[in-house]
DNA sequence: ACAAAAATTTGTAGCGCTACAATATTGCTA
DNA sequence: TAGCAATATTGTAGCGCTACAAATTTTTGT
């Protein structure tokens, strides 16, 4: 072992353990890798002399020699506001219970979404997890070149890779449903824009069609960012009020935005659903702690990333590799 | 190139790349990693074939020879409850600046974050940022025959590698203090346990002593766990009404803890803080939207991120090390 | 035009591990 | 006891890149 290394775990390598242990280093790699060809004996006075010196051995030699990798990359757009939690959970589950290792990397932007792809695709990754865009426009062409596999979550017929998440646009729809059979008819729609936003770009054709359909205005629509937190609740509630005071119901994008309303709401003096009901989507854990309990739209995120996961470490199998998934409108008492 | 390879990006070498453009793979090499040696035609020329052929050097090959890595690796207990959003930004920040990279690892459980940190240390990372535990009993060793930089943030005194974080008792006898110059005599303290639990574990003495030294009692304490939710702030609300009628303030861990004790009082008509005052901690973006708005402690958890990024990346000065940040007490409505 | 210095390009050996093949050891049967 | 088959261990060449050194080309100065 030369003085250039500097990445042996300790400083060492299998050569280390080997002469420690009386095997040849074939056999430390073996003990490792493939420890059902190695008799028991000499496995555990390997093992002993490893755990002694606390050697790791190097993932991106063995990588390199292998020409595989068990570790699975996953892009988010932001953890600010716990909406990729029951994603995530799947991915990890699923990845563990395969063997792999997932590594998460967070891209706030479109450019910093390509970075980490690369970053990803330079570590040899098996397969990479993304969230719907907006994305760079060569990240597309990038990943499809490199011929790593790809899941998409959220992304719809536009997806990079493959694509898993349910329908968003029948889910709009279910919910706007809901909230005119309930007697609303000034309803107002939270549209999204920014990293990540792509997601929720089909749920506004839905609600306008419903709207249409009832013969309801379908004008009262606002913009909050995706990594908005809770203030853009008071935000959109305020400036809704502003457009009409007569304002019965509010479509939030998320939970939070919706609880953000809410609290904006009690400030006000405003019951809800009495004066305006709120709902939210995503099954955020406030939504069933908050005072009043929100309904939302429950997208099985957690089952979304376990089956994101499946489709990448599967990804040789060539099936038609979209996965749907479903979805369920969460009745509770703020609509 | 040999048939064994799956990993070249489109299974693509810095050979085939030199090939198509009328250079040796050295110059390839060096027009990734050492721009400014290479005369601008030859690199212009060579970058033009690589982005066409989509290639991206193979990082752990790169890694293996170079014999360093410019990757932290982070392992968080949870993205549950937007803990660690502010930390997670300013390791990103620093990690950026200093033109490395920052891959995340989630690990619930001690177990889990020891299997973390194996699999960061087999991808030779450069630095591993970990947050406070408990850690399994083999961490400690571990990490440190490994010789790889080691920051750990909120861990006190017995942090793992280098500590980063600010005085977490001085912060509890603060509130502590603030919440019997309010006139409160019935505090209730919730403390904290399981996974990246052992943050909080600093508090409860210094609320003890505060109490102790205003001649009140300090037996009013219950546990949640560092991963509940909301949830956990109605159930402790209740349990403590049921142990003391008249508690009329509650000192909790965190701010979603103590969103959903508000809620809870909401729900059974208690007015915050008339009837009871409760305060969170770690200004969380739900404290200043929620109704009332909390009080609470800010970590100034981004600083401690870019602080840790900066100890890691910094990580050969051999300077004291530990770092202490500052904390503020937010008073708004709710206490 | 020539020589020296500077800039650019290329060659070599090896980073730590492993797929595959070769060799050595052990256990069983006749 | 000898031979054969099965099991365990080891040897070889190379994965893709790069630190360092050597070779080549270009630029500068006289």
């Amino acid at each position: 072992m030369s003085e250039k290394s500097k990445f042996a775990s300790g400083k060492l390598t299998m050569q280390d353990i080997a002469r420690a242990a009386g095997v040849s280093p074939m056999t430390v790699s073996n003990c490792f890798r493939y420890p059902d060809r190695v008799r028991e004996k000499t496995r555990m006075a390997v093992m002993k002399v490893a755990v002694e010196l606390g050697y790791v051995p190097n993932l991106s030699a063995g990588l390199l020699a292998a020409g595989t990798s068990r570790v699975i990359g996953a892009v988010l757009p932001s953890i600010r506001n716990s909406s990729f939690f029951g994603y995530v959970a799947g991915l990890r589950q699923e990845t563990t219970e395969r063997g792999h290792e997932l590594i998460t990397m967070i891209a706030e932007t479109p450019e910093e979404e390509l970075a980490a792809a690369q970053t990803l695709l330079g570590l040899r990754v098996a397969g990479i997890a993304l969230v719907a865009g907006p994305h760079s426009v060569d990240l597309r062409s990038f990943l499809e070149l490199s011929g790593t596999p790809v899941a998409e979550s959220w992304g719809g017929e536009n997806a990079v890779g493959k694509a898993v998440g349910y329908d968003v646009g029948a889910a709009s729809r279910v919910l706007t449903r809901h909230l005119i059979e309930q007697g609303h008819r000034q309803i107002g729609f939270v549209q999204v824009s920014g990293g990540g936003g792509l997601r929720y770009s089909m749920r506004l054709p839905a609600f306008r069609q419903e709207m249409f359909a009832a013969g309801l205005s379908d004008s009262l629509v606002l913009t909050v960012r995706a990594a908005d937190g809770f203030a853009s609740g008071r935000r959109i509630l305020d400036e809704f009020l502003a457009l009409q005071p007569k304002l019965d119901a509010v479509l939030c994008p998320t939970d939070v935005v919706a609880a953000g309303a809410v609290f904006e709401c009690q400030r006000r003096g405003l019951s809800v659903p009495g004066d305006i009901a709120i709902s939210g989507w995503g099954d955020y854990d406030i939504g069933r702690e908050l005072s009043p309990t929100l309904t939302t739209i429950s997208p099985f995120s957690h089952e979304i990333g376990v089956n994101a996961a499946r489709l990448l470490i599967d990804g040789d199998t060539g099936t038609a590799g979209n996965l749907t998934t479903p979805f369920s409108l969460e009745l509770r008492e703020s609509a």
